[in-house]
DNA sequence: CAATCTTATTCAAACGTTTGAATCTTGGTT
DNA sequence: AACCAAGATTCAAACGTTTGAATAAGATTG
């Protein structure tokens, strides 16, 4: 109604609508604590009027005063990459109640996006920092940054607490471990295991679970039996990964009754492998994945996968951040924390007894 | 360095730092046309110094002066659709060289945060909102505060110009034909369809050209053979209804030879059904999807769907969106705007000629 | 009835920028 | 010697809030 000069509201034009001071109208509308001394009908009066004229305030004037972004970033390492978005969820769930907005950012697995974000997050004055991890660059030196203005940083998919920064990961040994178990108890002994890329932190730790549970089953993995994916750009290329192994296992001509995937798009690229080769999953092979993405659950055969609690993780990340945020507030020094989460085995119909075990059984 | 009270270094903290005034320094770091004038040695003395204390401008400051924001909000009806990853993709393709950042809000089909994020839309003065719609609500009259201040507004995924606001979306039509057509030429005359959710804007145009070129192709399509989804909270219980629709069919007895599923989700989920029944995908029954997200993409057999060119529609929203704000800034009026994009098909290898056509091939 | 305490409201400064106008140097032209 | 135009730098106000301190008017007390 008013020609205000910007396109939007004011404090000022609601407080001449309704004839009092820019203080008070703020006072009440921002239910400072003083606005208790004001006066109910005043505080009726304007409420109304700043609903009327739809006054929204403005989050850059308050931010500047209260010196107080409300915001914590939220660097994805790839969006496209279904792995991440459940996390997301989880932040987004853990920041709501605490008030705070979710700047999230997409590197698209560039590094040059990643360093444009990077100074996006100190210019918009996040408070704080969620990284859902990368294998393409080392994060550590790049957030040094952000750590030097003492934003604290979580890091999900990670473990750099050696750097002191709050992690959040999966506990890959057990997961593996978990996963190979299940291929043991089914009765498989000859399985091929693809192992993930060098650059991957979770590729080891992974590696050593199969193996400690391969041990404790008394099963031997035949070194020929396990591959090794290249290092990748793109998350969904562990699809075509999967496919290749397929491929030269085949072409090895090796025995085998089962495969142990890297993750859940591996795994979907060996079924598609194999089954093209007129192998039947999990009739001839079982496969099994990690990670328990959309992909894993809708694909027929449902694959059988690692789950890995990603919506609490997320969760988790979000409450250390706000704390972090709370802690600093009061100059506390909050050490930085660690969490593996508990990976769990869900079982679908992409692995099933190897056909000489059946022939045991029924002996 | 400095006993700097916030804990960001300032403009004030630079200048003195090397000896000149506030403004001569903003002029030098912001580039401001007058920075011509300012003297090479000094300009190079600020840079350095900048850079030394590693100095950020305040966004927060900078928009409040500016009137700008320098912001574009982009509301997703769900993230964990994988739908709208690649146009959000696009969309940040879009705003990239225009130097806007994305505000991307993932509303998880609920009223209560779409309400929330409408608030946080007009706080943090976003120069144009992108929305990538949902079924959930009517979005139209909720957008209304947001067009009261004239910020421009561009929706993917259904047509709205008849309310004046941009619109891209897919030529449902056109793709519903395709599918009919590629399924028709393979030889099928018995094809299930399977409608999607009345609510949904895609529903109506997609059956409408399925039942065109069926005609067109001489083909009758049994109403007994046409189901009809139920509304949806979830997207993904697509996965679900078609799971449920292959139960139906199977039990009608009702002879067909080909699905045409709403969507890849449903797609899906009627392979599942089928095979679980014990027919085999595509030789006992062909299946179509629509979308091609990437769990089509990555199941085996690969779906035959209608691929969507969501990163285009993404990346011409952004543009749409930005040019609005230009129009703006010179009061012009911009029209609202609509884009039919054009679907194509993709052939993978859950279709093929029905046994009987094969048939009649061979004699 | 003056002094004190509430209650209701306003002042004015500050947050960190940007920018039109003002100022102060120079060296060059009449 | 007076004048002027660049050239280099600074002043000061403004953007829209918040908030500690100040003010004014009643009500309560000693």
């Amino acid at each position: 109604m008013g020609q205000r000069k910007s396109g939007h509201v004011t404090l000022l034009d609601v407080a001449r609508a309704c004839g009092y001071s820019v203080s008070t109208v703020s006072i009440v509308l921002s239910e400072a604590p003083l606005s208790q001394n004001v006066a109910q009908s005043t505080r009726k009066q304007i409420r109304e009027m700043a609903l009327q004229l739809g006054y929204h305030p403005d989050a850059y004037a308050r931010s500047l005063r209260r010196r107080r972004s409300q915001t914590i970033a939220v660097l994805a390492y790839d969006l496209s990459d279904p792995f991440c978005i459940p996390i997301v969820r989880g932040i987004q769930a853990g920041l709501q109640p605490a008030n705070y907005l979710p700047l999230l950012m997409d590197t698209q697995t560039q590094r040059r996006l990643f360093d444009t974000y990077l100074k996006m997050i100190l210019e918009r004055r996040a408070e704080g920092v969620i990284v859902i991890a990368s294998w393409i660059f080392e994060e550590t030196n790049l957030l040094a940054d952000i750590e030097k203005n003492h934003v604290p940083i979580v890091i999900v998919g990670r473990d750099l607490t050696t750097r002191q920064i709050s992690s959040l990961f999966v506990d890959n040994d057990a997961g593996g471990a978990l996963a190979l178990r299940h291929l043991s108890e089914l009765g498989h002994r000859k399985i091929a295991v693809i192992r993930g890329p060098e650059e991957l932190f979770d590729s080891e730790p992974r590696w050593a679970g199969v193996r400690r549970a391969a041990e404790e089953a008394r099963i031997e993995i035949d070194p020929r039996l396990v591959f090794q994916l290249p290092n990748l750009t793109d998350p969904t290329s562990g699809f075509e990964g999967g496919l290749e192994f397929s491929k030269q296992i085949l072409n090895s001509r090796r025995p085998f009754t089962a495969v142990l995937a890297f993750d859940d798009l591996t795994a979907l690229g060996v079924v598609r492998g194999l089954t093209e080769a007129g192998l039947k999953v999990p009739e001839d092979c079982s496969v099994v994945g990690f990670d328990d993405v959309l992909p894993a659950i809708v694909a027929t055969p449902g694959l059988t996968t690692i789950h890995q609690p990603l919506r609490e993780m997320g969760l988790l990340a979000a409450r250390w951040a706000v704390q972090g945020i709370e802690a600093r507030e009061q100059s506390k020094r909050s050490p930085a924390r660690m969490h593996k989460a508990l990976p769990e085995l869900v079982v679908r119909n992409s692995t099933a007894r190897p056909l000489s075990a059946q022939k045991q059984k029924r002996n």
